[in-house]
DNA sequence: TATGAATGAGAGTTCATTCAT
DNA sequence: CATGAATGAACTCTCATTCAT
């Protein structure tokens, strides 16, 4: 076999290669999954998406199913680790809140794809793919509690009431979700980032006017 | 020919089988949906559960889609009614706002199969459906325009801070679904409404701690 | 049981009664066979057509094919009946031939919606419908029996020359038929019996010019 | 890698293929449409026939519909070109229609099962096929135009009298059909081509034994 | 007798998946 | 490795036919 310069190390550029082709796959998938739901969306669609045979898929991915999972667990996980990666270089509990939401505003903005898709969860796989989808479900919990640390540290300083965290957290995400889901349907242009203070401001001190305490 | 009390009128009394017939198929075709997005749940799976033949659904709906509509568009008003409904008896701005709050929660409580259709929207009908999917639409945006509406009948009294009252309407029904669909993921048994004041208080004062203004 | 005056024989009157509707259900079917070939045409549409409900139909006829059958025996009993009877005033074969071609005429004027069936012919019943269905193919044979008949009566006086009287009368059921084929398909209004010497001018002396023999 | 001589051109050789194939599938279309009316035939027994799966058969064809209009276009052009081309030899119209005559009988011949499919027309395509049948009625027209304008020369050339051109066209083939459906019906064996002369014969000379004018 | 609601077999059609090339 | 033709199971929908009323 010769070796072309690149290839000093000729299986590892075929992997390379092969995790490179299995990329856009995913890529193509995301796209045609938002935009058509599971069954509507077909294989063929997929594989025209990103530029092979609809045979070749199937070197890739087990079936349609795993390569719908494929593509949720990718992107949930890159975005968990998005927001984990913005919250640790905060200094203070509250502040780290803030930047998951920031965070998470501005993920939702650069994959308004995956924000169709994950909207758009499906009750649960018949068959034995579980276990893919327990990882998923993983991913929801470790988002979750990354939301309620943030919250109990806060609540630790005093910097948040002793609400319950788990509600609070599922509040949060709540106005987050919402508020992307009516951007998208409206197909607005300003960035979803831009709503970070009012999510803020709302969580923090609600919207009624007298003061509260005395 | 002896009349019996009930068959007085027996072209109403036809009428009358025949709309309880389709409302049977209705309720099945929800609990169907509920569990298995559209295109898994088979027409027949659907005629199953209401006791009916695939073939005699067709009597009843004009296809598929039309009966995955008539769902939608039967529950989603019946829910707006009954939110109205609640609100109506308010004297009071805020207080017809935690109305039309544990109303939702109410509603969603009672119709947990439509709640899990409802979370998980189609894009939307490629044919020419396209004018129940409108009703449907409309039914949206009028239950958001009532919240909208009392938010900002509140403002004028001077109830709630001056803030987006779309924003402030998106996040609010952000918490109410958020909360619903985590509930109903853990199937949990305590009632939804138990959660209004969680969401009012949080709605209204927000999660931080320290006094504002001042 | 009471008779009222016009039942004075309750039986024939049932009978004729029967009839009737029989008769209204042929000719509803004939409309709708004309309109929508067999498979098009729904047992429904014939009884709407016929004024009665789908059920109904089956009280007087085994089935779908039977009626259609029915349809076509009653018809071309009738139609063979008509030119029998215009026939037979002739008093000689070149005359009578002369009627049965304007007889044929007049009836597929009069009953366009029969033609048209007629010349949809189904390859026939893969069923054990036969017996009516050779009910229906004698009925055509005599027909060209009646033609053949009367062709070589003629030819005994020597008014036609001595051709295969079967291709002969061939010929002359092929000109008939194509011209009615054309005057329907252009929903011509003139009467087709006008075409009545035209078809024997062709058939007797040909379209040549030249003057034949010598 | 070797090239055989036939795979010099790959690619060539896959349409050349698909074409076979979809040849393959049209003839087993012909002879299943032939047999059993268009509603009869089912696509499965026309891909059993033509050696392939039913869904195999929508690679090839839009839908049913598709299929039985290519069979007709396909076959009814096939034969509007074959008589064209025996018509162009002939020096003279009367000669010229005579090879019309038995160019049509010989068709026939080869393709009888096309024959049955001709004679058992469908009322029109109710959908949007519009397009392909427009296509097949030109064809029909063409055809009867050829022999007007055959039949127009020879009444020129005082060859044939002047009776109405379209009328004789339509008397002729009226001919021709119904000797060609009779033998049909009969599965007879000799060749229609041989029945040429005959309806040649009537057709120019008439059946009349007289002699005309004087 | 007439009805028409219900049936269910059977059709057309789609598409995930396989496999010879 | 990639292909894409072929498969065939599964689905939606139609409609002749039956039968309780």
């Amino acid at each position: 076999m010769i070796h072309s310069p690149e290839s000093s190390h000729p299986l590892q550029r075929r992997e390379r290669e092969r995790e490179q082709r299995r990329a856009d796959i995913l890529a193509a998938a995301e796209s045609v999954f938002a935009a058509h739901d599971f069954h509507e969306a077909s294989i063929e669609s997929i594989a025209d998406a990103a530029g092979f045979a609809a045979g070749t898929i199937y070197l890739y991915f087990e079936d349609k199913d795993a390569l719908y999972v494929a593509v949720l667990v990718e992107k949930i996980t890159r975005m968990l680790g998005f927001v984990e990666g913005r919250v640790r270089h905060a200094k203070e509990p509250l502040a780290a809140l803030r930047e998951a939401v920031a965070a998470q505003f501005e993920f939702h903005d650069q994959h308004r794809a995956f924000f169709e898709i994950l909207s758009r969860q499906r009750p649960g796989m018949s068959n034995g793919k579980g276990r893919e989808w327990k990882r998923i479900r993983s991913c929801y919990e470790r988002h979750t509690e990354l939301l309620c640390s943030l919250i109990e540290a806060a609540q630790q300083r005093r910097s948040l009431r002793k609400m319950d965290s788990r509600h609070l957290a599922f509040g949060l995400l709540g106005m987050i979700l919402q508020l992307t889901r009516e951007a998208l349907r409206q197909h607005a242009e300003e960035p979803l980032a831009n709503q970070t203070e009012f999510v803020m401001d709302l969580f923090l001190h609600g919207a009624g006017h007298e003061r509260r305490a005395a």
